[in-house]
DNA sequence: AAAAAAC
C-alpha cells in the first residue's frame, strides 16, 4: 500500500461485497452517447467503468487499473467524448476543428480496437475520429487528418511520422490516453512518448490504463500526470477469476502434443497459443498447420496486411489457432475465446497477465493453459510473486509418447526452415508465393462448436490423483530444491 | 533470452 501513499486512493472494491451495478443512463450524459452506449447493448456499468466515468467527468487526471476484459476502453472513450461535448465551440468551420483528444496504443491492432471502440460511441456526434498506424499507406492517413478531427488514436511512431509532415498539430490537445499505460512508459516506448507529449500543451487532462502497474511505473506515471486519483478495482495485477489457470510440466518436444490433446479433451473450438519470438510463432505456426489445424500466425514479421488478415480470420472462426507473439498480448478483445496456450512462458510476468486475460473476457469462463520446461523455473516465480498465487505443476500424460510426428532428422529441419523462409518471408520480387498444398483439416476441428460435453476428468487431473504434484513455488524458492526437481545444474539466482 | 513501434 506503501506506493499509492502519495495518490488519492478510490477503495477497490473487495471481491465479496456485492454492490448493485449502476446502469449507464444514470450517469449525467448526453443522450446522444447513451443512445450509442444503448445501441451498442449495454445497460449496466463494470466495476471500472463505474469509478472511472464519474472521476474522468470532473476533469482529474486518472490512473486507473483493472482486470482484463472489464471495459477499459468504455471507461475512458465514453466521459471524455462527454466532456468534448461539453465544450464544443459550433462557430468553427469543422476543417479548422484541432485535435482535441489524443489516445496511443502500443500495437496497431490495438489502436485500431479501440478507433473502432471511439466510433462506436461517438457515432450519433459531431466528433470524427480517425487512427494512425504504422505498416499502411500513409496517404489516407493524411488526407483524414487534413479534413480535420477531434479524436486521434495513433501508434506512437506513425503518429511522429505525421508530427513531422506537419499533417496534424497537436498544441491543442485537451485530454491524452495512454492505453496499456505501462508498456507506453516502459524503455521500448519512453523516448517516442516523451516526444510525442512535448508537443502538447501542459495544462491537460491525463488519463492511464492498464490491467498492470508495477510500483515503480506508478512512480515514473506521477510524473505525467497532475494531481491523478487511483482508480482500481480488485487488486492490481490480477488475473480474472473466471480464468481455469494451469501449469504443465513439458519439454520442448511434448508441447504442441499437448495442446493439441487438451484441445480435444475439452473440446476448445479456437484458441490463441502464445510464444516468445517472432521466428519460433512462424515455425509452430506452420507445424499446427501441418498437423491438420486451421492457424494463422500473427507476429511484427509479417506485413501489416497479413497481420490483420490473420486476426480478421481467426475472429470470424476461419480459423482454430492464432499463434501469436506479445503483439497480441494486451488489450484484443476476441469475444468468447475458450483458451490461450502459453507455448513458451512469457519473459515478462506482467505479460502472461495480459496474456491469458485474452480469455475470460466479460465475466465469460476461460482456459489458460502455461507449458513449463525445467529453464522456466525463475520465470513462473516471477509469475507467481507478480500475480501473489501460488501455481500447482501439473504432469500430464500424452496418450502415446510421440503421438503424431517423428523425431525430426537435420535434413527435416533445414528444410523446414527454408519452407519458413519461402513462405514467411516472401521475396521482394514480385511472383506469387509457392505454398505446399494445405494437408486435410483434422476433422475434429473443423465440427462445429459444440459446449463441453465432458464428464471425464481431464488427464491432468488423473495424473495428480495419481500421484499428488506439489506447488511449483515451493520448489523454487530454496534453491537445491530447483535441482531436486529439474535436474538444473546451476542453482537459481538469489532472490532480491 | 524478446517484442513492439517509422520509413
Amino acid at each position: 500500500m506503501s506506493e499509492n501513499a502519495s495518490l488519492p486512493v478510490v477503495p477497490a472494491t473487495a471481491d465479496a461485497e456485492p454492490a448493485p451495478p449502476a446502469r449507464f443512463d444514470t450517469l449525467p450524459l448526453d443522450p446522444k452517447l447513451l443512445r450509442a452506449v444503448a445501441d451498442s447493448g449495454y445497460l449496466t456499468m463494470t466495476p471500472i467503468q463505474a469509478k472511472a466515468i464519474p472521476i474522468v467527468l470532473q476533469g482529474c487526471d486518472v490512473m486507473g487499473a483493472a482486470q482484463t476484459g472489464t471495459g477499459k476502453t468504455a471507461a475512458f472513450s465514453i466521459p471524455l467524448l462527454q466532456r468534448m461535448l461539453k465544450h464544443e465551440n459550433p462557430s468553427v468551420s469543422p476543417a479548422r476543428h484541432p485535435v482535441r483528444a489524443l489516445v496511443l496504443a502500443p500495437t496497431r491492432e490495438l489502436a485500431d480496437q479501440v478507433a473502432d471502440n471511439v466510433k462506436k460511441y461517438a457515432k450519433h456526434t459531431q466528433l470524427r475520429s480517425v487512427v494512425v498506424f504504422g505498416g499502411v499507406d500513409m496517404k489516407p492517413q493524411t488526407a483524414a487528418l487534413k479534413a480535420g478531427v477531434e479524436v486521434l488514436i495513433a501508434t506512437p511512431g506513425r503518429l511522429l511520422d505525421h508530427i513531422e509532415a506537419k499533417n496534424c498539430v497537436l498544441n491543442q490537445v485537451e485530454y491524452v490516453v495512454l492505453d496499456e499505460a505501462d508498456r507506453m512508459l516502459d524503455i521500448g516506448f519512453l523516448p517516442d512518448l516523451q516526444r510525442i507529449l512535448s508537443f502538447l500543451p501542459k495544462a491537460r487532462q491525463t488519463l492511464l490504463f492498464s490491467a498492470t502497474f508495477s510500483p515503480e511505473i506508478k512512480r515514473l506515471a506521477q510524473s505525467y500526470l497532475q494531481d491523478p486519483i487511483l482508480v482500481e478495482t480488485a487488486r492490481p495485477n490480477q488475473t480474472a477469476s473466471t480464468v481455469e489457470q494451469r501449469f504443465i510440466s513439458a519439454t520442448d518436444d511434448d508441447k504442441r502434443a499437448i495442446i493439441k490433446q487438451i484441445l480435444k479433451e475439452r473440446s476448445i473450438r479456437q484458441a490463441i497459443v502464445f510464444g516468445n519470438s517472432k521466428l519460433g510463432v512462424a515455425r509452430l505456426a506452420r507445424a499446427f498447420e501441418r498437423d491438420g489445424l486451421r492457424t494463422a500466425a500473427l507476429h511484427g514479421d509479417k506485413s501489416q496486411d497479413e497481420r490483420l488478415k490473420s486476426l480478421d480470420a481467426f475472429k470470424r472462426g476461419e480459423v482454430d489457432l492464432l499463434v501469436a507473439t506479445d503483439v497480441a498480448a494486451r488489450g484484443l478483445d476476441i469475444s468468447n475465446l475458450p483458451a490461450v496456450f502459453n507455448f513458451d512462458v512469457p519473459f515478462n510476468a506482467e505479460d502472461y497477465v495480459h496474456r491469458i486475460g485474452r480469455t475470460g473476457r466479460a465475466g465469460a469462463s476461460g482456459l489458460a493453459v502455461t507449458l513449463v520446461t525445467k529453464s522456466d523455473a525463475r520465470l513462473v516465480a516471477d509469475i507467481e510473486k507478480l500475480i501473489k498465487r501460488t501455481i500447482d505443476l501439473d504432469v500430464y500424460e500424452l496418450e502415446s509418447e510421440r503421438p503424431r510426428f517423428e523425431r525430426r532428422t537435420r535434413d527435416d529441419a533445414s528444410e523446414r526452415s527454408e519452407r519458413y523462409e519461402r513462405a514467411d518471408r516472401p521475396p521482394r520480387a514480385a511472383g506469387p508465393v509457392q505454398r505446399a498444398p494445405a494437408p486435410p483439416a483434422d476433422p475434429f476441428f473443423n465440427k462445429p462448436y459444440e459446449a463441453s460435453t465432458r464428464d471425464e476428468p481431464p488427464a491432468w487431473e488423473k495424473a495428480k490423483a495419481a500421484s499428488p504434484v506439489k506447488g511449483l513455488s515451493s520448489y523454487i524458492k530454496p534453491k537445491r530444491q530447483v535441482a531436486a526437481l529439474f535436474g538444473a545444474k546451476k542453482p537459481a539466482p538469489a532472490e532480491g
